[in-house]
DNA sequence: CAGTATCCCAGAGGATACTG
DNA sequence: CAGTATCCTCTGGGATACTG
């Protein structure tokens, strides 16, 4: 039988508790759209559709006080900022892959589970 | 030089945006105590010091929703219900540890990195 | 034992307008 | 262009008490 569970199960285990800051709704968008060469901030606005500027800009700020981003300021009118992973963003791209390959092996999977949650509780309603 | 990014570069694309669910803060740690057998729910609560009954009540509800666990609730008095991962779970084992991976082997330039940011913080304040 | 039922709060995130 | 500044909403999560 499964041994009972160690009280002190996640004591000194930062794995699982400190990817807080990654719970941030864009952070993974963010670091995929820097995956293949530098952006400005502007540029960075157009694919996370939705995103507003208070909300990049404080996720930016995040992720390059975590050093996963370098921000790159070029002095002059109008200003020009362009932003680029570090050693260490860039080290997040496998993790990342492994993850979106069990979404996709498992997408259906999970959305099948949610109807069905559903369809049962359309189901109780109707009683 | 790096092409412009597609506007479009997340349509249809859930991989990034479907784990919502998993931003929760007690998943991981519910998966993992799962890991090795059925558990109950009062089991639960020990290694997951400082969860409150209703949230980890509404946790197991989502996974459940999401085919992540099942419930298995024996009749009688007193209540006994175990949870259990389902075959969906348990292939999560996977993603979860190249994740715990990547913290264990960056958590001390992730920890570096906000040090140095507090310290620029605290020279701003100083001058 | 295995949960509900209530009430509450901080903070993530959005909308909008403004600026060096 | 690359952001701030304000204001506001919403909800994840906590505290506490109660129950079949």
């Amino acid at each position: 039988m499964t041994e009972p569970l160690d009280p002190a199960m996640f004591d000194g285990c930062s794995d699982i508790d400190l990817p807080i800051r990654f719970r941030n709704k864009w952070m993974g968008k963010i670091l995929l759209c820097l995956e293949d060469g530098r952006r400005r901030y502007s540029e960075l606005q157009i694919p996370l559709k939705g995103i507003t500027p208070k909300v990049l800009a404080e996720s930016l700020r995040a992720l390059e006080r975590d050093g996963m981003i370098t921000r790159i300021a070029y002095p002059g009118m109008p200003p020009r900022v362009e932003y680029e992973l570090t050693e260490l963003g860039r080290s997040l791209r496998e993790p990342r892959e492994v993850w979106c390959k069990w979404v996709d092996a498992h997408v259906h999977e999970l959305l099948r589970a949610r109807m069905e949650a559903e369809g049962d509780l359309r189901d109780l309603n109707a009683s």
